[in-house]
DNA sequence: GGTTTCTGTTGACGCGGATCAATTCCTGCG
DNA sequence: CGCAGGAATTGATCCGCGTCAACAGAAACC
């Protein structure tokens, strides 16, 4: 992989910052810097995971899609900051894509330093545990909300999750920029985006929700929007920035 | 929890077991055996898994359900020999149940000493990276069934993984004892009881698959189960006996 | 062995959501 | 500023699969 002057320059200012975040939030991470090459990434920026490295997600959304380009498209997982991403097995390594959906900080290890550095440290080690087994909820919540939930319940699902990940309080009300298309979220739900965006329209008329523009949403009634989704508690329990 | 002498006995059977079972395929688990406890499951006996554990599966099944008993359950995940089993989150954990599908050993270990075993012991930090990052790929494959498939498509991917997991070849044709029921099978693969039992009907009708019994099927052309399937090739890949 | 109860099968029917097509709305670009 | 191309909306239509109900077969219990 070749880097230029300017991303080269990008991943300075990323790393100085993510730095300063780490040493608050999660010491355990900082321990990992040393091994890790930080890289910034565009949004829509495709990602090549090569086999046998570990991403660790610092800022920003990375996406994990399943199967062949075209209409039978499946997002199976939403990485958000903090979350591990491990090269897939290779049989399946040829029909995953990942793709930064948002500006995004990660940091990059070869699996062979991300070994160490668990074995070399119980507090790594715990922590990368407890880090990869609320990621395995989340996939289960997800499998969940496909098997049991109706397409619009699946709706309100999602966007307590952005709402979670994403949105400012504002008195009452929560607002959050979607980083999504309307195909993409048709893709992470299941969904036919005709129907989703006929659901997304009736969510407007009934005043659960707000559009400014066509990525701006403003969740008007939190309380109401958790009414359309019978698992709302665990979906925001494991879906809150924190 | 108490513990009957018949209970210890088949525990002390279990272990010697599958000690020699460790020796040969997986040195790495053998070192967490002195921490373990070994346990042997009845079939269709619901396991507690209490916070702060981790089990590891050394023989049979184990499913993992999501939701309220009664109509809309969900089985999330299904894990064979090999698979390690955290406790999930405590927002989740009420609404999770495990249970044995088969008669099954399983091996009990406190978080700590699961997290001080890999910290340890480079070798086995990298089996239980690996191991679950195997897990994560059947997960996230299991989503991508339930996105994509269509209801037939689901079944022959469900009889593909069984094959592979419990079958054995017998002259072109591979035969398996189903250890789930018709109703697990649907809350598996996201379906109406009823209408897995149509297509399971019109497999047999087809000649693909022939049912000795019950629980006793023989997928008679493999090739033709897998060309109902479009992910065939990743569903096999990912759940082999090996 | 016979009754009860649970599990699976099969048909008829209806609904939720996919599909297709027409239109409108954004957004970038000359 | 206006045009072009893609993205989102919305209506009309269709069909896969869920639902309900009646029945059949297996296991369980006395």
């Amino acid at each position: 992989m070749t880097i230029t002057v300017a991303q080269a320059a990008m991943r300075q200012t990323a790393k100085t910052a993510t730095l300063a975040l780490v040493a608050s939030e999660t010491p355990e991470l900082a321990r990992l810097t040393a091994h890790a090459q930080t890289l910034r990434l565009r949004r829509r920026q495709p990602i090549a995971i090569a086999p046998d490295t570990v991403w660790i997600v610092r800022s920003g959304i990375i996406a994990a899609e399943h199967g062949a380009t075209g209409s039978e498209r499946t997002m199976v997982e939403v990485h958000y900051p903090g979350d591990i991403i491990a090269a897939p097995p290779a049989s399946l390594a040829a029909m995953m894509t990942y793709t930064s959906m948002a500006p995004s900080d990660v940091w990059r290890l070869t699996a062979n330093a991300f070994n160490a550095a668990m074995a070399g440290d119980a507090e790594v080690a715990s922590y990368v545990l407890q880090r990869l087994n609320l990621q395995r909820a989340r996939t289960q919540l997800h499998i969940s909300m496909l098997a049991a939930l109706s397409s619009e319940q699946r709706v309100a699902a999602l966007l307590l999750q952005a709402a979670g990940h994403l949105g400012t309080a504002h008195g009452g009300s929560v607002s959050f920029e979607m980083p999504l298309s309307r195909t993409e979220v048709a893709e992470y739900l299941a969904l036919n985006a005709d129907t989703l965006s006929r659901i997304m329209s009736r969510f407007v008329r009934e005043g659960v929700l707000a559009r400014s523009s066509r990525t701006q949403l403003t969740v008007r009634d939190i309380d109401a929007l958790k009414a359309h989704c019978p698992m709302s508690d665990a979906v925001m329990a494991l879906h809150s920035a924190r």
